[in-house]
DNA sequence: CTGAGTCAAGGAGTA
DNA sequence: TACTCCTTGACTCAG
């Protein structure tokens, strides 16, 4: 098997550096001084990450959504961008030199779909704040991973008010990816969203694996592929977790669904994000075995 | 110092 | 109506 042009990835924080982005605090206690703090020890942990990155030939890393924490706040007490920015801008050009793509995941709270307006508006006010932050992060290739709409009852009518409320956001559209889930939308339904938003959609297989639309995991890979433009495709890979719920990730990859996404996706030029409760060692044994099964280079 | 309870936020399902 | 769960961990405070 020829060495598969896939980077790898994993989330947020690192374990043998006992690093972290994920550092927030408690609105009753937002101050100037505290939040300050906070993103200050998130960036250098970030820087960190970055370089253990590179050292160990892990070209991915998510950065916590509460980089800075309420960043999208209104209560924020100041302008981040502006005091951060050039910190950001730094760690940004040391990951660009370093083949190192940041990316950001808004959560489930991040509704731009929602039938209620103030439900809209603090959503897109999320999405802006991710954009503000690869912009100045990562300006190249950063990306912003996002679900379907939540489908209310009538997915058409949810799908419409999503790409309305989305379509006037260029900022966010420029960064924005939409990922599949497991139960609303398979990566088959999500294509035709995602195309009218002019977005990429990045396959997730565990989220596959309940939910494939039909699809084998091939076919998903390869009809998304094309939506990456230039632009490596990201892919998500997780294996559940014994004996939890659905879609509770799993410490470590389950080498089948490795196995799984190496037949899959050989061919295909993926960014792979691990999504699993190890973080960085469930994806260094990865690095190694792909890497092996290439022979020494 | 430790452990339990809590944390901005939405939506869907269950009781 | 009230409660749970998301992807998780970090924060807070009572003891």
């Amino acid at each position: 098997m020829s060495l598969p042009d896939w980077r790898w990835g994993y989330l947020c924080e690192n374990r043998t550096l006992g690093a972290t982005t994920l550092r927030t605090l408690r609105l009753g206690n937002l101050t100037a001084e505290r939040a300050r703090d906070k993103v200050q020890a998130n960036l250098a942990d970030l820087e960190r990450m970055v370089r253990f990155n590179a050292e160990h030939c892990i070209g991915v890393l998510r950065v916590g959504q509460q980089l800075v924490p309420f960043g999208s706040h209104p209560a924020f007490p100041y302008d981040w961008a502006e005091e951060h920015g050039a910190a950001m801008r730094q760690i940004g050009v040391l990951a660009a030199g370093l083949s190192i793509c940041l990316t950001m995941h808004p959560g489930q709270f991040v509704q731009p779909g929602s039938t209620d307006p103030g439900v809209v508006e603090r959503s897109l006010a999320e999405l802006r704040y991710s954009a503000r932050v690869l912009s100045l992060l990562n300006p190249g290739d950063g990306v912003m991973v996002l679900h379907g709409p939540a489908p209310g009852g009538d997915r058409e009518a949810a799908a419409e008010r999503f790409i309305a409320a989305l379509a006037g956001e260029t900022e966010v559209l420029r960064y924005l990816a939409l990922e599949n889930d497991e139960r609303w939308w398979s990566v088959r339904e999500l294509l035709p969203v995602a195309e009218r938003l002019g977005v990429p959609v990045v396959a997730d297989t565990l989220h596959h694996g309940w939910n494939d639309g039909g699809w084998t995991l091939r076919e998903a890979l390869e009809a998304a592929s094309p939506t990456w433009g230039g632009r490596r495709q990201k892919v998500h890979l997780s294996s559940q977790a014994e004996g939890g719920r659905p879609g509770a990730h799993a410490e470590l990859v389950d080498p089948a669904d490795l196995e799984q996404l190496l037949a899959a996706g050989s061919h295909l030029r993926l960014d792979v994000m691990v999504e699993a409760k190890a973080k960085e060692l469930a994806v260094l044994p990865l690095v190694g075995e792909t890497a092996r099964r290439a022979g020494v280079r």
